[in-house]
DNA sequence: GTGAAAGCGCTAACAC
DNA sequence: GTGTTAGCGCTTTCAC
């Protein structure tokens, strides 16, 4: 069918060595001979078959990115970071949905395990401690955006607990005292994290919250909706909230406008991210941004550099990159 | 470093034809030896090499897509309709996005080339008709969403032109009769032919198009705050506006709101596509749905049937699915 | 039902 | 500076 680099050599009359060094650009090679494989290589559209080096050479160069969902924006741009950084060290990445899934998720990784990528990236993940504990000796995986309690894994996340002190502060400073704050599932280390900021914000400032104020959900959308409707049925309701992620403060939004109150003047919503969508909205959706490039920058970093470290030195620390505070339209003074 | 089918094969105490045979559940294999490797795979954690499997049937049951951007919602629900299907034929799904660079995009066909992916799935593409005809020759590519006029390649789209006339004729029936239109570049198939359907039904009802209601920029999102801005400040502004995508009408939908109008009262707008942000939007964003998840599915069959079919017998035809209208809160009668 | 052996396309010793 | 050759891990024909 296509070309071998047998062919090649047959048409330009020089051995396959002397191909592989001109397609490796390897010292030793002749201008003559260079000329002549590279006019071979032309005449018959050859093209080299990766599978072939790849096998020989035990690498792929190939990085795979698994994320939990497609659909937000959010873990497109860590991947567009790891993608800009990768490609300056020759590594190719694709990426890959789970869904949230783990068995899609484990089918995933199957790259990993039969050698059809050189290292994975986890934006996410449904594993525990153990497995991810496990699969690190083998294999050369990071986390990224969340973080798993108890893994010894190569990690980049943000600083979340200074990110939930920082949202907390930013409406304690507009002048609200009646802060809520809503939460994903007690698992996903992120939430609770950034919900141990908000506290520790509000002691700060030596204001009780009111354990009503608290609501804990999912990461799901129709969880900030939900979150608001209680809120607003409580006998005193907040007049500001922080919300985990700019979707559920999206979705707070509605819910609230959904109630006849108008949001940035009647309560003050913050989300976390800083997803695209967040200056589309109306009103625009003040947040804590999350560096998307820089994490995605530092995790590939870092994990090319476990690929091509020997077996024994994996660097399988935890590192953080910096937040930023973005004040829009949602929020208000008290 | 990892174990070998040869491991395996000693440690079963059999030849690695029979682990081989096993591996791939194929006919004549006794219970026994089964039993027996199954336990040497267990004991030393094997996972066979698909680098080599792969260059040994010349196949790798991988199939790429590559889009333009990955920061829209609606390309990935394509991608998730994909690998739904591709699933259940055996078939891995990864993606790319080349951010709109011809360059990118040209490494990522290196997959292709490379024999590292059986198929390509273009979603809007940067290749002109004659590259696209070239490729087709020689590999098993396809286009998705964004078709290319004169390339004679496998094609799934919505039926745009009927798309569009479908838009404007629900803004006609809403009352309307200023009515503008805005699109994105001119060499971009799909926008020329929703422009193509939308003056049909325009025609059909009698109403002659003021050529100030004609817009063209791109389809990059401040295109259609700027539109809004053009059209409002004509003498005699439109009552209603169709934009080629669902993020043109929401930054058509921003502008609005700037210069004061109440989208839905003041002004109609209605979108394509039907991304997850119409529903999130205040207003919501009325749109013309392109159902994803069939074009996927519908893609990456009739990919997987080229993939699978003898050389001289390719499909290169173009098909449509079925498209619907979703009037929501950004459209009100005139 | 099982094994021996060839070979997929490539790279990298090693020899000259 | 170039060629010969072994072998990466796997599947598959062909014997038996």
């Amino acid at each position: 069918m296509s070309a071998t680099i047998k062919d090649v050599a047959n048409e330009a009359g020089l051995s396959v060595a002397t191909v592989s060094r001109v397609l490796n650009n390897s010292a030793n090679v002749s201008e003559d001979a260079a000329q002549r494989v590279n006019q071979a290589i032309d005449k018959l559209g050859y093209s080299p078959n990766f599978l072939g080096r790849n096998l020989r050479k035990r690498e792929t160069n190939v990085i795979l990115v698994i994320m939990p969902t497609s659909e937000h924006s959010f873990y497109m741009k860590i991947v567009a970071g790891i993608q800009k950084y990768a490609q300056t060290r020759g590594y190719d990445v694709i990426c890959a949905s789970s869904n949230s899934t783990s068995e899609i998720e484990v089918r995933q990784m199957n790259m990993l395990f039969n050698r059809t990528v050189d290292g994975v990236i986890l934006l996410g993940t449904q594993y525990d401690a153990d497995t991810l504990n496990k699969l690190s000796k083998n294999y050369d995986i990071a986390l990224c955006c969340e973080g798993v309690d108890g893994a010894d894994v190569l990690t980049v996340v943000v600083d979340d607990e200074q990110g939930g002190y920082d949202a907390a502060k930013a409406l304690i400073r507009l002048g609200h005292r009646k802060i809520a704050f809503v939460g994903a599932n007690e698992n996903a280390v992120s939430s609770s994290r950034r919900r141990d900021g908000f506290l520790r914000a509000m002691k700060e400032y030596g204001i009780t919250v009111d354990p009503d104020y608290i609501y804990s959900g999912s990461f799901e959308y129709e969880n900030g909706e939900a979150a608001i409707r209680y809120f607003m049925s409580l006998p005193e309701p907040p007049t500001a909230v922080f919300c985990v992620s700019d979707l559920l403060a999206i979705s707070a939004i509605h819910g609230a406008a959904d109630l006849g109150l108008k949001v940035g003047k009647d309560i003050s919503i913050i989300g976390f991210d800083n997803i695209t969508m967040c200056e589309m909205m109306l009103p625009s959706v003040s947040t804590i941004e999350q560096p998307c490039e820089k994490l995605g920058e530092m995790v590939v970093r870092k994990l090319i550099a476990n690929i091509t470290s020997p077996a024994g030195s994996k660097d399988n620390r935890t590192y953080t990159v910096e937040h930023r505070v973005i004040l829009r339209d949602s929020t208000g003074s008290a």
